[in-house]
DNA sequence: CAATCAACCTGGGTGC
DNA sequence: TGCACCCAGGTTGATT
C-alpha cells in the first residue's frame, strides 16, 4: 500500500534513472485503460512519443513528471501498483500494464495486479487543480501544529479519518496513520476537535518521525510494495501498531491484546489500554 | 456541506 | 482437495 514513503522511494529511484531521457515509444498491455489523456482530442500515445522527461516530483502519493512538451505524467499507484526500471529486452513483469521505451535502452513498466493505479497525461492546470485539492505535505514549514489544529478543529468525526483525508494533509494512509495514533496514544475515534494543541504538536511530530524514518528504511513492505529495482523496504519491522492485531499481537508498552475495530472503512489495530479519547 | 458507502480489482486467506 | 466466500485499501463519485 504505497503511502508517502514509499512513493517518495519509488521517486528517488527513478530521478536519475529517467529524467534527461526521451521516450522513444510506449507499448500497452490488455489493460490499455491504465494509460490516459486528460487533454479532449489528443492520444495518449502519440503525446508521449519523443518527449524529454524533465523532472519528478511527488505530491501526496501522487508521482509527477514534467514533460518538455508542456505536458505532466500523473502516476498512481493506488494499491497495488508498481513502477520498475529494467533492460528493454527483460521480458514483462508481472501483471504488466505499461512499458515505457527511454532513450537510453532502459524502460520504465509499469505493473498493478488490481488494476486500480494510472497513468495519466495533464496539463499544466491539471497539476495545480490536484496541488490545490489536496493539503499540506506532512514536511512544509507551514504546516504548524496551531495550523494543523486549526483544520482538525474545524472537522467534525473522528481523528483517523480526518488523518486520512488527502485534503487535510496529503500523503498519511492507513499504516502511518495507525502508527502514529499509537505512538501518541491517541484513540482513533476521538472526535478530532478535540484535541488539545498539546496533542496535535506529538502527533505532527510522531507523523514527520514515523513518515522519515520510514523513507530512510525505503518504505514499508507489508504485502507487495518494492522499490523500481524490484528490492522491498525495510520499514515493515519497524512497525508496532499496524496489522500487530492477528495472533493475538500484544501492545509493546503495555502487552495488552492490539484490539482490530473499523474506522473510516478501514481496519484498525490500536491499543485499548495505552490509547485513549481525551477532551 | 459533510459523512458514509459502494465501486473499482484480484490474490490470498479462511471456513466448511 | 475443493469451493464459496471474504478481506485488503486509495480514490472517486453517488447517496444520505
Amino acid at each position: 500500500m504505497p503511502e508517502l514513503p514509499e512513493v517518495e522511494t519509488v521517486r528517488s529511484l527513478l530521478e536519475p534513472a529517467i529524467v534527461g531521457r526521451t521516450i522513444t515509444d510506449v507499448t500497452l498491455g490488455d489493460f490499455s485503460g491504465v494509460l490516459e489523456c486528460r487533454i479532449p482530442g489528443l492520444d495518449p500515445l502519440c503525446v508521449l512519443r519523443n518527449v524529454e522527461i524533465l523532472n519528478v516530483t511527488r505530491r501526496g502519493k501522487y508521482l509527477i513528471a514534467g514533460l518538455s512538451n508542456g505536458l505532466f505524467l500523473i502516476v498512481h499507484l493506488r494499491m497495488t501498483g508498481r513502477l520498475l526500471i529494467l533492460p528493454a529486452d527483460s521480458p514483462p513483469v508481472r501483471f504488466q500494464h505499461a512499458a515505457i521505451h527511454l532513450s537510453s535502452g532502459v524502460d520504465l513498466r509499469f505493473g498493478d495486479q488490481r488494476k486500480f493505479g494510472r497513468l495519466t497525461i495533464v496539463a499544466a492546470e491539471d497539476v495545480a487543480r490536484l496541488t490545490n485539492r489536496l493539503g499540506p505535505e506532512p514536511f512544509d514549514r507551514r504546516l504548524t501544529a496551531s495550523v494543523l489544529r486549526d483544520t482538525l478543529q474545524r472537522r467534525p468525526g473522528k481523528i483517523k479519518n480526518a488523518l486520512l483525508d488527502q485534503s487535510l494533509i496529503a500523503g498519511l494512509g492507513n499504516i502511518y496513520v495507525d502508527e502514529a495514533l499509537f505512538r501518541t496514544r491517541i484513540h482513533p475515534e476521538q472526535a478530532s476537535n478535540s484535541l488539545s494543541l498539546d496533542q496535535v504538536r506529538r502527533l505532527l511530530q510522531a507523523i514527520r518521525l514515523i513518515l522519515r524514518l520510514a523513507i530512510l528504511r525505503q518504505g514499508t513492505t507489508f504485502a507487495s510494495f518494492e522499490n523500481p529495482y524490484g528490492e522491498a523496504g525495510e520499514n515493515a519491522g519497524f512497525l508496532r501498531a499496524y496489522g500487530k492485531s492477528r495472533d493475538g499481537g500484544r501492545c509493546p508498552r503495555c502487552r495488552t491484546p492490539f484490539q482490530k475495530i473499523v474506522v473510516g472503512g478501514r481496519g484498525t489495530t490500536f491499543c485499548p489500554r495505552c490509547q485513549f479519547r481525551t477532551g
